[in-house]
This record gives structure tokens, sequence and C-alpha cells, in this order.
DNA sequence: CTTTCCCGCCACCGC
DNA sequence: GCGGTGGCGGGAAAG
């Protein structure tokens, strides 16, 4: 693949080609795992992370928010995070899969493939938002304070969790945007307008999500509405589909210092930086490669193993008994080898290489 | 036109 | 006060 300036089958973005997509937060997402995905990699600096990336502060703050909710990351200190890797990732569902469970009162049954179709059911949500001045917490919260926690309930940490406990609570595998919304951020459907305000958020988290291939933008069947597949697992014959190639910028200043929106850049010196531009495809055979950009400073060649038949064999045994708590229950068991078999196949392909770290 | 969502102002939270 | 956080929504690119 090339042209990062022109994508494809657009328009002849003749000059300056300002592109939504290079400064995507998925995008930023994976790059900002590629580079700290690598072993001897502890901790994170968010000013560290920010220049390295060359983006503001501001964005590193939305990813890290997401991460963390995925357990990928751990806040450590004030601007410090510690990586704890992919491996994290199913315990973390975990917890917010009984959490979920646990926290709404919803009986699914042995509802379990269930189509859904028209109808939204409420199983998310029962203990979240929902009227805007009305007293919404039912978590274990004192209900004496409404204003304070008020702050924390719209955070993008929290929606995102809310948000993934939508998958990983039901049976559901796919989700629509409008369900999303509503489920999320309560309220009925309100006008256009309203939901529109609300949903940017939903997209900035879906964005971040989808760059770990854990879920899947992707349109309802029937409708051509826009909905989220889960990926990763899940009882289905699903596949899990690599990331079409995807790259960035790096090393170059702030994103906007310069540039406002792409429009009167004009001619300061934008040139000079077409050098970091390079980019030359990583192997790559007919479809699916991600290749990570990196600016001046490029650190390791990232050699992604997966797309041959031979994927290198990991220590996945040593490593799953390593992290397996001791469950008593055989359910919990089954459910934990379920998720540790769909994450071979699911980290062999997205992280590739060095294994996960365990401390 | 609608949908997607980047950008960064500025309120908020400790210190 | 001060700097780190991060809601929040304007408004422009993409569809």
């Amino acid at each position: 693949m090339a042209a990062p300036a022109a994508p494809p089958s657009g328009p002849s973005t003749r000059k300056h080609g300002y592109s939504r997509k290079q400064k995507s937060l998925g995008l930023l997402c994976s790059n900002f795992l590629g580079l700290y995905n690598r072993d001897g990699v502890t901790s994170i600096g968010l000013d560290d992370a920010a220049s390295r990336l060359g983006v503001e502060r501001r964005r590193i703050y939305d990813i890290v928010n997401v991460l963390e909710s995925v357990g990928v990351l751990a806040r450590k200190a004030k601007n410090q995070y510690s990586w704890k890797g992919f491996g994290a990732i199913p315990n973390a569902l975990q917890e917010l899969r009984e959490e979920g469970l646990r926290e709404n009162c919803i009986n699914f049954a042995g509802n379990d493939d269930a189509k859904v179709s028209d109808d939204e059911d409420d199983e998310e949500r029962c203990g979240s938002q929902l009227n805007d001045k009305s007293n919404p917490t039912v978590n274990p919260q004192p209900p004496a304070d409404q204003k304070p926690d008020n702050r924390r309930e719209k955070s993008l940490a929290l929606l995102t969790q809310n948000f993934v406990k939508l998958f990983v609570c039901s049976a559901e595998e796919m989700i629509s945007l409008d369900d999303v919304a509503k489920l999320l951020l309560g309220d009925a459907q309100s006008a256009s307008a309203m939901r529109t305000a609300k949903v940017r958020r939903i997209y900035d988290i879906a964005n971040v999500l989808s760059s770990m291939n854990l879920i899947e933008k992707t349109h309802t069947p029937d409708t051509r509405k826009p909905a989220f597949k889960w990926l990763g697992l899940r009882g289905k014959e699903e596949n899990l589909v690599p990331n079409e190639s995807r790259k960035r910028a790096f090393g170059t200043d702030i994103t906007n210092v310069i540039s406002k929106r792409g429009k009167l850049e004009s001619s300061i010196g934008g040139e000079l930086d077409a050098q970091k531009q390079r980019q030359h495809d990583l192997e790559d055979s007919k479809d699916g490669s991600k290749s990570y950009q990196f600016g001046p400073f490029a650190p390791v060649t990232i050699a992604k193993p997966g797309n041959s038949n031979m994927r290198r064999v990991h220590d996945w045994e040593k490593l799953t008994s390593t992290y397996r708590p001791q469950y008593q229950n055989q359910a919990l068991k089954d459910l934990f080898s379920h998720y540790m078999e769909a994450w071979k196949s699911w980290y062999s392909e997205v992280a590739g290489k060095n294994p996960i770290r365990i401390s």
C-alpha cells in the first residue's frame, strides 16, 4: 500500500492532502500500542507518549482512559501509567462481565442465540445514568451526593466499561450504534440533534477498541444501520480479521500547531517533513498487513509473525497456567479457557511477537 | 443533506 | 495559584 496523503478513491487531493483518517484516534492508538507493546516496557509517561506520537496531550488521555478500562494499562501515578499488556485483557473482561451481571438485575435465561432485531433489551444500565437530574447511581456508592460524582458518570472510562459490558455480558455479538447510544447514554430517543452530540463519545471509544480488534464496525444485516460487532471470542465461527494497513505520520510536531484543520497551512515549510512520510510496506502478501510507522527514531523493526503459516509457538501453556487463578468453578474455568483460546490467535495476529509480561 | 469525529477551550481536581 | 485531567461541543471532513 502507499499514498499516505491521497486516500484511495478520493477526490484529487492535490496539495497538502489533509486527511482526517491520518489523525484518527484509532490510528493513534495503534501506534501507541505498537510503540509500547515491547519487552522492557513497564511504565509509560504521558509526556513521553505525546511527544513520541506527535500529538497533544489531550489525545493521550483519550486513549489511555479506554485502554485502562480494558486492562492494558493501569494508572500508577500522575503522568505515569504502567503497561500491563494484552494479556491483562481476558481478566479485565471477565471482571467487567461479573460486575456487569451483578449490578444489573438481568435474567437473560438460556437465551443463547438471540436475534434481537428490533427490540432493544435493557441489559446494561439499570444502575447507571439515566434521568439527568434525578438520582442515577445505584452502584456501591452513598446516594447522598450526586454532584461530585456526576463527572465520573460521564467519563470516557466508565462509558468504555459499559460499552464493553454490553457485549461481554449479553449474548449479542452485534449491537447497533443506536442501541449503544441509547443504553449507554440513557434517555429515550430524542431528536437527532441531541443524539448526535452524545454519540461523539461512542465514536471515540469504538475507534480505539477497533484498533485493538476487540470490536469491528459493521452494519446490521437487515438495515444499513451502523453497528458494532464484538470480536476476540464469542461462541461463533467468528474469525479474527486483521486490520487493514494503517499508518500515521510520526514525529511531526503537534498536530495543529501549523495547520488549522488543513485550511490555512499554505506554504510554511510544509515540504520539509515530507521525508518523514516514507513508508515502506512491511511484509505483506495480500491484504491484512498492519504496519506501524515511526518517525525519525524508528525503534525496532516490527516483524509480524502471524501471516505465514508457521506461527511461532508461544509459550501459551506456560503463560496460561501462570495467569490462571484457582478457579473452583468449572464454568469459570471453561470461560477462561475460552477467552485464552480466542486470544491466542488474536494476540499472535494483532500483537505479534513478544509474549506478555507477567509480574 | 447526515454521519463521523478532530480539535482544543476551559471546568475540574488534587496539590 | 498551578499544573495535570478530561468533559464537552463547535464545526469541518467524509459519506
